[in-house]
DNA sequence: CGCAAAGTTGAGGGATATCAACGAGTGTGG
DNA sequence: CCACACTCGTTGATATCCCTCAACTTTGCG
């Protein structure tokens, strides 16, 4: 379930050259959960499907910007990277959700993408999707709600890093996880990390260390298993509790 | 310079009624500085002035979405209210910056955004921009890099949330409010705060004890110069030195 | 099997929140 | 114009949380 990758998907390499496999502009839309009510859509339109194994880049900071991707399958950090070697991973996008976004206003990417398990993106050239936005309205809508869906996210973030204690930071992200899996139709109370302890951190904004303790006095009060990357809630409500202990807020 | 808003101002009153400002396609493409190169423009669509005083809100979180704002003068504050009461300060929107932007996506605001000084704001109907766009290349454009530009930001901040200690956030948020000042054609080394150290510390994930003991030794260090809101920055090469002093990054 | 990366756990200290008292600025009403 | 109250800001003492350093275990992979 949570590992639909095979070998085969490995051997298949990283060049989508051989089966360039694709997607219509109605699978996309069906991806992107966008409904495409009228609008004349060209059907001959359709999006290159794209490999990447995992610990590979989809694209690199600085690169200059080119399309943006709607990833098909697969686990993603999204990593922000300064000239000083600073790095800050700002999310983990997965299924559904879009990459590459950030690079539009300063035309080239602001953050690199690399994959967490082998997956799989559509490559959606920008220009032709804001050309498709002009004549559909709907489209265009969805162009717009992407980004503020994105907004949102990094919102709820903010509020994680400015106002919560190292426990609750934790707590929070295993909930909001659970809910993002259970928006795609998994469990969200049994699923797997697929980041490594050091990326939850810095998404965190926390050490390893603290994350790892986090998680097992977790375990040792019963709110959840874990097992390595294999996590299971067992008392949301606890979970709940803990992410309302906020440091400094009112 | 830093307060051009007079008493007169204030008396003129919340309400837009008695001259409701307005301004052209053209004007407000300048305050954004958009390029509206060639596009058939109609110049006689028009954004109507609404002035906002001092402590009053522009819209509330919850509020059905309706209208996003370009600011024409004055400074906000951006914050998200959760149910439980918590508060966190998301961003300092100024003169050119645009607000309610993250409320297309569930089309009502999840922020609230309060003035801090007598401000006056373009009301701008998205519908209406987005009508606007599906003609003009240069706007749709325009209104994705608005979007991208907000995004670019808030990954810096949560880079500076993740990854900076104390003193580090405070001394960048100097330089980067600098900067902002800069580009607006102001000062980037002598300006004032127009935020108390309470919205700030929450901006910046911090107390407000924390935030003016770390002014307070900028200033005893000789690399700023504090009184009350107004500030002088004497050693920006030093903020720089402090800010580069990560805690937990590589 | 052996190595490297990832994760866990413990001890200790430093950074920052908390609590508390005070000072300064600001607006209000007498 | 001053007294008052209130918010805002500063500073100090103390407590606490989390980072740092370190050792060890586990996992993954060639």
């Amino acid at each position: 379930m949570q590992q639909q990758v095979t070998s085969l998907d490995r051997q298949a390499g990283d060049q989508a050259a051989s089966r360039a496999a694709s997607l219509s502009l109605n699978q996309l839309a069906a991806l992107l959960n966008i409904s495409l009510d009228g609008a004349n859509i060209d059907q001959r339109v359709s999006f290159t499907l794209r490999r990447v194994q995992q610990g590979m880049a989809l694209y690199r900071a600085g690169d200059q910007f080119g399309p943006i991707y709607a990833i098909r399958s697969g686990t993603f950090k999204n990593v922000l990277l300064d000239a000083n070697g600073s790095y800050q991973v700002l999310g983990f996008p997965m299924a559904s959700d879009v990459l590459g976004l950030d690079g539009i206003e300063a035309q080239h990417y602001r953050t690199e993408a690399v994959a967490l398990e082998d997956s799989e993106v559509a490559i959606i050239p920008f220009p032709r999707l804001a050309r498709l936005g002009g004549k559909s309205g709907a489209l265009q809508q969805f162009v717009y709600r992407l980004l503020s869906r994105q907004l949102a996210r990094e919102h709820t973030q903010m509020w994680l890093l400015g106002s919560l204690g190292a426990e609750s930071r934790v707590a929070a992200f295993l909930l909001i996880l659970g809910e993002r899996y259970a928006r795609r139709g998994y469990s969200d109370t049994r699923f797997n990390l697929r980041m490594t302890r050091l990326d939850l951190g810095s998404f965190l904004g926390l050490t390893q260390e603290t994350v790892s303790r986090a998680l097992s006095r977790f375990d040792q009060a019963g709110a959840i298993q874990v097992r390595n990357k294999e996590v299971r809630i067992l008392d949301a409500k606890r979970l709940h509790q803990i992410v309302a202990h906020a440091r400094h807020a009112s």
